[in-house]
This record gives C-alpha cells, sequence and structure tokens, in this order.
DNA sequence: GAGTAACCGAGACGGTACGTCATGTCTTAAT
DNA sequence: ATTAAGACATGACGTACCGTCTCGGTTACTC
C-alpha cells in the first residue's frame, strides 16, 4: 500500500499526462499508423528516454492512452435506476455504448486499441481484452443481475451475449465508414431478447 | 470488354502471385507489425519498385494477399441441401466460419486484415469491408433465404444479425489468445434463432 | 571508306541530333551531376534503348555532346592573317580560346567534360584528351609556325606552353565563380612570350 | 573563445574520421564515380544518419577528405633556406607540386576533388578553391617574396603564374593516362622565369 | 510483294543508392 | 535518479536511375 521511496529525483507525474495526452492528440489526427514514439515523445516536450521509461512500446502507450481517454470521458450508461429490469439495465447500457462510438474521438480510441492489438498478436498478448475488461464486466454484470430476478435464462451463455454485442458494434466501425445507425443497436436488442428470456417470460 | 494492350513491356503475372505468396508467409510468421515492404520484396525475389508499382502501400498489399488467400481457401460453407431451412443454413454457415478461424492460417489473415483496417482508417476507405463483402453477402443471402421461405420474420434486420455474427468471431479473436470454443458459437445460434423466427413458427 | 550496309532498318541520324541537344540543354541546365540518362532520352522524346544503343554510358554521351557542342560554336580564333607573326597567332588563338568560356554555355560544356574525364580516370581513358585534342593541336600548330619561322626557339616545349595556356583557364574556370578577368590572359602571354622568343629577337 | 557545450550528446570525432579514413580508401579504389555514401558509411562502420549529419552531400565529404589527407600528407616543400632566391624557391616548390602528383594516392585526391567541383557548379561554389587555397596561397606567397626581394617584376601578375603552374598541372593529369614527364615541369619553368624576372636581372 | 532484320516508343524488370525518418539505446550536463 | 537534448547503429521508407529485357509496331533492304 505505501508507496516504496527510491531515492534519486522522483518522476514528475505531470509528465505522464502530457505524454498520454499528445499520443490521444496523434491518435486522433494520424491513426494508430501515424503515431511514432518519437512524434508523442516531441509533442509532448518531452525526451525520447523519459517516454521509454515509462512505456517500452507503442502498444502499450496506446493501451494506456485509450484506457485513460474512456476513464475520463465514458461515466457509463445514463444511472439506471436500481429497479430496473434486466432488459432495462441491458438495452441503456448497449445504446449508451453504441452512441458512444459515435463520438470521433472515442472511435478513434476503440479503433487504435484494435489495431494495437491485432497488428502483433505475440506481443499484444491479449492487450484488448485486458483494457475493455472493464466494459466487458460490466455489461455481464447487468446480464448476471437480470438472470438472478429471473428474468434471463439460467442457462444462457452470457459471454456469448457480450462478444455479440461488442463484436457488433466493432465490426460496424471497421467497416462502415459513415456512422453507424442507431437503429441497428435497438435490432440487434430485439433479437437477442427473445432467446435470453427465461421461458414464459414475454418482453 | 477487350483489354486493351498498353504500350510496353507488360507486367509479369508470376511477380505478382510471388509477392502475394511472399507477404502470406510474412504475416504468417510475424504478424502485420513485422511485415515490411522491403521484406516481402526480397523473399519473393523481386525488386522493391515492382513491389510498389502494384501496391501503393503496406495496407493494401496486405488486403490483397488477404483476399487470394480467401478464394484459395474456403471454397464456402459444406455444401447445404437446396431444401434446408433458413436455420440450417444459416448454423451450417456460421459453424463453418467460426471453424475455419481456428485454423492458424486463417486467423492471421484476419488479424492482418483488422490491423491494416484499424490502423489508418483515413487511408484504408473500408479497406475490410471490401475485401470481407464476400462472406458477409453470403451470410445475408441465406438470411434473405430464410425470410423468402417465411421461416425468419419479414422485418428482421438481417445486417444486424451478420454484424452481430461476424463481429462476435472478430471480438473474440482479438481478445482470446485460446482458441474460441465451438460451443460459443452453438449458444450464440440458440440466442439469435428466437428473435429471428416469424411468430407461430416454433425452431 | 564506304560504309557498311547492314541489313534491316537503318537508324535515324536525326535522333543523334535530338539526344545531343537533349544532352547539352541538361548539361547547361543542371550541370554534369543533373545529368541522367533517362532524363535525356525522355527529354529527347526517344527510348532508353534507343540512347543506349548510341552512347553506352553517361560519359561518353557527355563527351560527344561536347565536341558537337565546339564543333558548331567555336569556328576557331578570328582568322588571322597568312604573315601575322607567330606572337600575335598565338595571341590571337589564346584570347578567344578564354574568352569562349567566358560564355556560360561553353563554360558549362568545359565543366561537364572535366568533370565525366575526373570522376572515374579508369573508365574514362584520357576521355578528356581525345575531344579537346582538335584545340590542343591547333594551338600547337600556331606554335610551330613560330619556330619554323624562327620567331620562337627551336628548343622551347610546345606542348608545356600549350598544357600552361590551357591549363590556366581550365583552373580558372574551376576555381572562380566570378567570370575570368580578360586582363589575366593577356598577363599570362606576356609572362610566357620572352622565354618563347629565340635570342635576340625582342618582342 | 570558449566552446559552448551545446546539451545533448556530443558527436564522436573518432566517427569523423573514420568517414573520412573510408572516403580515402573508395575514392583511392573506385575513383569519384563509385564513391556512394553509402558505401561510404558501411566502411567505416557507421550509420548513415551519422554521415548525413556531418555532410550533406558527396561534394562536401570528398572535399574534406581530400583537403585532410593534403594537411596530413604534404608537409609542404623540402624546406627551403632562407636566403633561397626567389626563382629557388619557386622552383622548389613546383618540382614538389609536379613531384607530387606522381603519387597515385595523391593523383586520385586532386582528381576527385576537381570531379567534385566539375559536376555541379552550381552546389560546388568555388569548392575546389576553397580546398586548395592553402597551395595556392603557399605558391603566390614565394612568389611575393621574389617581388620584395627585387627578382621578379613588381608588375608581374602573380596569380597569372599562379593559375599556369597549377593548371598546367592538373590539365596534365587530366589528359595524360601515363605519369606526366618530369622534364615538362622544369621546361616550364624555363619558359616562365624570363617573363618574370626583373629587367636586368639575367637568370 | 513477302521476308527479314534492325529500328522505334514504351515501359517492366532486378538492382543500387538516394536522403529521410523512426527505432530503442547511449551519453552528457543539469536538476 | 531523473530530466531534456541529442548522437548513435540499424533498418525501413518511398523514389530515382541504372542498364537490360520484352513488347507491338515501323521501316527499308533483300529475296
Amino acid at each position: 500500500m505505501d508507496e516504496v521511496r527510491r531515492p534519486g529525483r522522483p518522476r514528475d507525474a505531470a509528465r505522464d499526462d502530457a505524454l498520454l495526452d499528445a499520443a490521444r492528440q496523434v491518435l486522433l489526427r494520424d491513426g494508430y499508423a501515424g503515431l511514432s514514439m518519437e512524434k508523442v515523445a516531441t509533442l509532448a516536450g518531452v525526451g525520447k528516454p523519459t517516454l521509454y521509461r515509462r512505456w517500452p512500446s507503442r502498444a502499450a502507450l496506446v493501451a494506456d492512452a485509450v484506457l485513460h481517454s474512456f476513464l475520463a470521458s465514458v461515466p457509463g450508461s445514463p444511472a439506471p435506476g436500481p429497479h430496473a429490469t434486466g432488459s432495462q439495465r441491458l438495452a441503456d447500457w448497449f445504446r449508451a455504448y453504441a452512441a458512444s462510438v459515435g463520438d470521433p474521438h472515442h472511435a478513434a480510441m476503440v479503433l487504435a486499441l484494435t489495431a494495437a492489438a491485432a497488428e502483433s498478436p505475440h506481443a499484444a498478448e491479449s492487450l484488448y481484452r485486458q483494457h475493455t475488461r472493464g466494459q466487458y464486466e460490466s455489461l455481464v454484470g447487468h446480464l448476471r443481475a437480470g438472470v438472478a430476478s429471473g428474468e434471463f435464462r439460467a442457462d444462457a451463455d452470457l459471454e456469448a451475449v457480450a462478444d455479440a454485442l461488442i463484436g457488433s458494434v466493432l465490426y460496424q466501425l471497421l467497416t462502415r465508414t459513415e456512422q453507424a445507425a442507431p437503429a441497428r443497436a435497438e435490432h440487434l436488442l430485439q433479437l437477442l431478447l427473445p432467446g435470453l428470456r427465461a421461458p414464459g417470460r414475454p418482453g
């Protein structure tokens, strides 16, 4: 718990923020392909060794930059009431998630993380998962609550639902230049809910 | 219709194949991050200008290499009978698709294409979609047949189904180092079919 | 003597001129360093093989281009009377030579030839001499006439005189960006004549 | 006066020497035409950027390599006595200069410098002069001493003498494959001295 | 006239080198 | 021990030329 005080000049935490900001800025402007360690360091007004001391690679830097972007900008779905049904909580979460990708900022971050994970599976080692786990588990949590309340089938593969919802949005992001229609999210929910609901429990 | 013969020495089609082969070989060994134009040209025994004359960028080369890989290796799902129901055709297609990603060759190709599309959205211009359209339309075709036969709801958003199925597999590929469980594909189908079927048409 | 008629379509002499013209044009604009076979061929509206069929190398092309430039543009000194003394003929020749280098055209040609000869002594094989022999021998001829008339010492090393005169102009061309002063030529003549004149023969 | 210490890692002076040595080695073996920046960098065991950081072009590198070669290898003429006459000092200098070109090492250096200066007059900007000024001024110094002692004419154009002597050697180097005869140097001196001597001052 | 052979343009080919940029490590002086 | 600055070896970038080749087509001499 207590920080170990190492000798010598301590690291300046302000540099971390400057570097992460710079990284996000470059990602937004030039995409993952256009992000070089050199460019980020220069833009942040920081020496290269300072950058390498904190993140050993482009992928690691991007992962952190994206994660912090989520923490800062996505405060979660719009506070569902504690007594909301599983369907409502699921729908609220997914609508918020699908909408967030409409923000170019956010879309750029997701694409960057995807690029980092896809370009070298050996090195990335489930980089993507590690940094999207928060959202993934948030979604699975909502689903589990629906199961607990008896609304959703007990034998439903909740991870399959999560993969389909998140994967669907990702795939649209990769293949559509125009923004994904919000109606598509609605339709997908309507498709999945019947299979998810416990028998004898109409929508 | 007839090919216009441009003046000058014609391009040697054998170089195309040598380059695409070399690209696939590098992708398989080193991933998208480890693919350099230089390496591909050298491996193919070809000069760099010959490579650049055909593909202006790494992303374009990879896209073609992956596309030709599919054409060569994925002859489609295992020939569903013409009288198969929509559910059967859909399930057959998706099982085959999910299984194909189990092949490391194929998985590497999909990851490479994903990396190319994600790393520079400006340049890629729906690169991914362009090269996966074949599979996408094949899937949507099966779904449409199910609608025509009255088995599937006429108002179902077929593209939402396709996005969810393909996206689900892609997301698993990106986030799981271990191979995706075949059971997951089955579960997803069971989740989607109830919402897809026309009312009064039990599974 | 009579040309051997080879079978097949004869070479088009007009291409030679177009190529030599193009070469001179490039030399004048970009210098020897800026002359590429490609550029010359393109400028002349001619295919590369047509160029290589006539001149096997940059140096050979430049040598010919420069030689033809001299033949075309330097009709020699301003016609000395047949009864002119050796001193007069020498001075006339040298003044004309020194002046000709003042012409940027001509200066560029001399520099190009110098570059070609200097850059690869192995390949050039006295390229320079071969193409400047005309002027060299013209000068030595004037000197020999002076010896024959008894005006110049019989034991004078005429080639040493020629080397000094031509070399002096060349060295000035290489080391002075501003144009060489015409007075310099006059002074050099005054320096050399006393040593050249036969004893008892005042200037 | 005191060197300003710029921030960052200072340049390694050893690289300069390695690069200049490599350049001279290549010049000697392959001539100016055969010298590529790539070859020099590789031979010196140095990266290309390190080379380009110091010399922006082939011509600049060659000029420095040649200059340092002279500084290292040509300690000047063989120490004329302080009481030597102008004629003697002049003859000593010129004999040493003419002989030095007999050394293939030295000849290659002079040719390389000539090539660099001749091939792109725009870029070179009196490159040649800048790097041969040392010798030029040494020679003019000897001549001026002769004028001061009254041996040489006060109105002699000393630069014309220098141009003729140096230019003569250069021209022979460019046009003769065989080594220039030492007798030629002697003859040239005999030709020039009468015109150079003050009236009433016999040789 | 039909062959035939060398010409012509255009441009692809395997190469080499260009000059620039980024990588990740290092050295330096200063904080 | 950290910092900014920047040199360093390495290697890829995308481009320009090299000199050779392969095309379809042209031209002129020889059967």
